[in-house]
DNA sequence: TGTCTGATTTTGGTCAATCAAAACCCCCGC
DNA sequence: GCGGGGGTTTTGATTGACCAAAATCAGACA
């Protein structure tokens, strides 16, 4: 029923919300985060409360309705579940293939997810340590720590990888630095900004907090 | 380059010119398989052309350029692949895939083509025995005898079902009249417009001279 | 050759999605 | 309490895709 554009906008408004814990999400927000104009976020914003998958207040921002979350989470979950095919089944790099899902996650209806899902065996996260909302649309992002909070010196292993940024990606799988890989923090110096990483015999690494900060770990 | 509908009208406008064999295709004509009133055909048409995918001449009809050839080739070619794909990946009926394979034409990439069609392990003809045109465009519909001009009380096999409608197909499907099947034609009258198959153990059926026109075999 | 008629094109309008730039308004600091 | 300023909304336009209906034209037929 949405079209691609406003399936597009309720995904980005949900993650947006998702991030900012629940907070009402500001115009200029979703305009950044749609890469477009803020008059345009708010004129399409106004026109997806009036279909009734957002709430909309002038000058406040904007928070999807119940509906609207249940067609965000169904987005997120094709999104998530065609990432899981294409890495999986077609054997892609987990580092190249959000573009396709970008494009995917449009066309596939739900019939042909579901044997996707069935042929990739009911994945719950996605190749980004991303979880997968299940098909019912109930989504648990259990909270994990971030490298600047976990505990030092003790292996642990990397669940997400939040940043998105290909060059970034492509450092980390480099790396070794990939969902599921087992590593110790060997030391955080927060005036440094820098944390110190000991890799799987890979050496070691120093991030940066904005980077360790949108990688965590269980 | 070309937006969803663009891609869809070529790949009409090709199909529409195969079937004529070869001729200048009409405005009324694109209109009806587009499902589009003719002036909107016009329209679309002129700045298909003004884009150097197709001459048109006014009053006379639209002709694809090499161009438009080409891309026509590579739309048919993912729709193809892609119906290839639900039949023998994830298991679908060969008589419900088309809507999909609509969709998802338009957003399946060359690299997850590639992939998809390896996966497939690369087939030349589609799940109703239509030709898949090559990666580099190579598409050689090699001309075959309909029901109606096949030899008479020999086994010869189903090599397409050009009819789409899935009722139809859903018939097709249920007597074993699918493509690869093994048949022998009892009884042909032009007269009463009627043909008579005998079925692989599934006794025999009479069928118009219509349906029988768009079934070939080889 | 002139006339009709059905196909085609044009015209005028709508709707979705977008931008540029002007108008607006709310809150923050003096 | 009063301005400013920055984020937000409006306004005016554009582009793509479409329809309804009026205008046009080309070929068939008399
Ligand atoms: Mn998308
Ligand atoms: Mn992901
Ligand atoms: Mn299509
Ligand atoms: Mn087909």
């Amino acid at each position: 029923m949405p079209s691609i554009t406003v399936e597009n906008y309720l995904k980005r408004i949900f993650l947006e919300q998702q991030e900012s814990g629940g907070e009402i999400v500001s115009m200029g927000r979703v305009a950044q985060a749609m890469g477009v104009v803020p008059g345009t976020a708010t004129t399409m914003v106004k026109s997806i409360a009036e279909s009734g998958w957002a709430h909309y207040e002038a000058r406040k921002g904007v928070r999807l309705t119940e509906k609207g979350n249940r067609m965000a989470l169904a987005i997120l979950r094709r999104h998530r579940v065609i990432e899981v095919f294409l890495v999986k089944i077609l054997g892609f790099d987990w580092t190249e293939i959000h573009e396709d899902a970008e494009r995917l996650e449009h066309a596939v209806s739900d019939r042909v997810l579901k044997r996707i899902d069935d042929l990739c065996d009911n994945p719950n996260v996605d190749p980004h340590g991303d979880p997968i909302p299940s098909a019912t649309g109930e989504f648990r992002s259990r909270p994990q720590m971030t490298l600047f909070e976990c505990p030092i010196d003790q292996p642990i292993r990397i669940a997400r990888v939040l940043k998105q940024e290909p060059d970034f990606l492509q450092y980390a799988e480099e790396k070794g630095l990939v969902p599921g890989a087992w590593i110790r923090v060997i030391e955080r110096n927060p005036i440094a900004d820098a944390v110190t990483l000991h890799l799987q015999n890979r050496g070691q690494i120093t991030l940066g907090g904005k980077v360790a900060a949108d990688i965590t770990v269980e």
